[in-house]
DNA sequence: CATGAATGAGCATTCATTCAT
DNA sequence: GATGAATGAATGCTCATTCAT
């Protein structure tokens, strides 16, 4: 009994992930240009030869992962939609944006990497920007709305802040006390814990 | 009549210096891995064979490269010595710090993107844990000083900013306000202006 | 449909040992830190990459040539099994020694080659050893069981002289009258003929 | 007070003896073509410049080395000049074998795996030829004077076995009783010791 | 005579990609 | 869809040889 049409689609879909998935750890860990397609065949236990039937290239899967990666952040990092930033949402938002490297580690690991690399960060550049801009305009009119002055430098400066906590989370999560951090951050903002 | 010992050993280091330069730049704009050594020979305008004159292997041309820029670090970086940073001192050091990724730019960017391998993070380990607990006691103490409850977790939030600052102002180094940076942390710092 | 692992098997087989033969035949000839990989794939009518699909390295390469003509040794170096030269065996063992320098005859030039080598001695060593051993067990007991006194020493010396006698019958095959020479050592050796 | 042309002369002479002597080694030790022309610089404690100041090129070395082997060798092996081998002189024909193996293992342990390789052996072939010639000649005649019928298959055969114990002496100098196969060979052949 | 910096061809090896099956 | 044999360009590295000093 032949299989429908949509199993086949759904056995590709799953497939196509699972070689993203394999691919993006070893990324992650070795780098892009030092993982072969051939370590990644073997770790997903397919054929090299496989790969290519759902990627055009090696680049190719390279995007796909940040498109993959950059569309789990969107949908996982719900700002409430309308954008805007309340004492509430702030203290979430921290939570959320070190749960979120948690289940994205290897993710965020790649990302860096990638951004270091000026023939590489083009590729990426499109996805970074839309959630950079978001990320800054969400920041700087939460801070506008707490007449904070300086209002943009102040985005920036928190913004790059929590990029160096990141960084140094996804190196060296081991020492990183996240909740300590957390909470002095709070504090340091006046923002009321809300449990 | 051969050259004298050193005369050799003056062109020896000239080269050696230029060669490093040359590598330095290419690794931090497109990553170790993806800097083949015949592109560095022909950057430098020099033979592929006569960088292995002077480097045993391209890794240990990436120790060199490590090695020296984090003397040069050092020796620019200079926290009077004593490591205990007054008030004036630490606007000095912020300074000091973007001044330092200025003219290490090439070496920051190769410095992150190492880091972020762990197949070649180890490489750099050693040098990197020297600065580091420098860095975070220093800042340690400079919180306790001024009597900031919870001084650790001050610092290690203080140099995750850093470190942030640090990583977007070598990736985007035009679309950073250094100055209106600075002033604002010292503000937020309750530091007062030595000028 | 991919092909079956028994035919993938067939091919492997097959190829391995085209390759096997084709770089025997070169290191024979020209010594085998003197050939290079790429006139073995010229020669052997594949692409260089091909090579190391199915050998790890050149010496990998060479070591399974070695095993190769010492399996090939041992099956047609038929000693009736227990080991005990009758003098008829004797004649037998002579001619067997000459026909199969024959037909191993660029293995055994190779053999020679390498073990003038201290470097690369190592690596066939263990294989060596054990055909040796059995070599001059098998003649000095053959010359005890015909009483002749310093049968040791008389292995020792008809060993050597076979080793001579090959390497001479390698090097100028058309110049060394086998028949003779085999003629020759029965009579020396009062052993009658058995045709 | 410059040197008189002699002296430059006997300079040369020496440094280019010491070459020679220092390549044979290793030659010997590792094969012609796994030793580069820097290591017997290194080894030498002279630049690699120098030796092509002496030797055209690696190979005019190598020949320079066989040609200074072959003349220590006709030097020493001295047969009385008129080549005829008494009773008396093949006893002492066999200790000067073995003497010379031992004085010039290098050089035969490199004149061996030369001979193994087409692409060399041309390059020594003359050399060897007279040599060779010479050898069986004088071992023929020696046989005919002892009325050996078959003299000629015997002076192969115990060229051959000449050949077989050099090999084996050099492989294994440490695993080889010379003693005991000289005066075994003297029984053998029917000579009484002279001592 | 002597040095060692410099070259460039060549080597072993890797790896993204193709393709017959 | 799935396999892995096969390719060939590219990579890190070596080494005989040249040459300015």
């Amino acid at each position: 009994m032949p299989r429908t049409p949509e199993q086949y689609e759904q056995i590709r879909k799953g497939k196509k992930l699972h070689i993203c998935e394999t691919a993006l750890e070893l990324f992650a860990q070795n780098g892009y240009h030092a993982t072969p397609i051939s370590q990644i065949a073997k770790e997903a236990n397919i054929s090299k030869g496989l790969i290519y039937n759902y990627f055009e290239s090696k680049e190719e899967l390279l995007t796909n992962i940040i498109d993959n990666g950059f569309n789990e952040l969107i949908d996982n990092f719900d700002l409430n939609k309308d954008n805007i930033l309340t004492d509430e949402e702030f203290e979430f938002f921290l939570h959320s944006m070190f749960k979120i490297l948690d289940s994205q580690r290897s993710f965020w690991k790649l990302y860096f990497s990638l951004m270091l690399q000026s023939s590489i960060a083009q590729i990426i550049e499109p996805k970074v920007k839309v959630w950079y801009d978001m990320l800054t305009s969400v920041l700087e009119d939460f801070f506008k709305r707490r007449n904070v002055k300086n209002a943009r430098t102040e985005a920036l400066t928190f913004g790059a802040m929590l990029d160096g906590l990141s960084l140094d989370y996804i190196i060296y999560p081991n020492m990183f006390p996240v909740d300590d951090i957390i909470n002095h951050l709070l504090e340091k903002y006046n923002i009321h814990k809300k449990s």
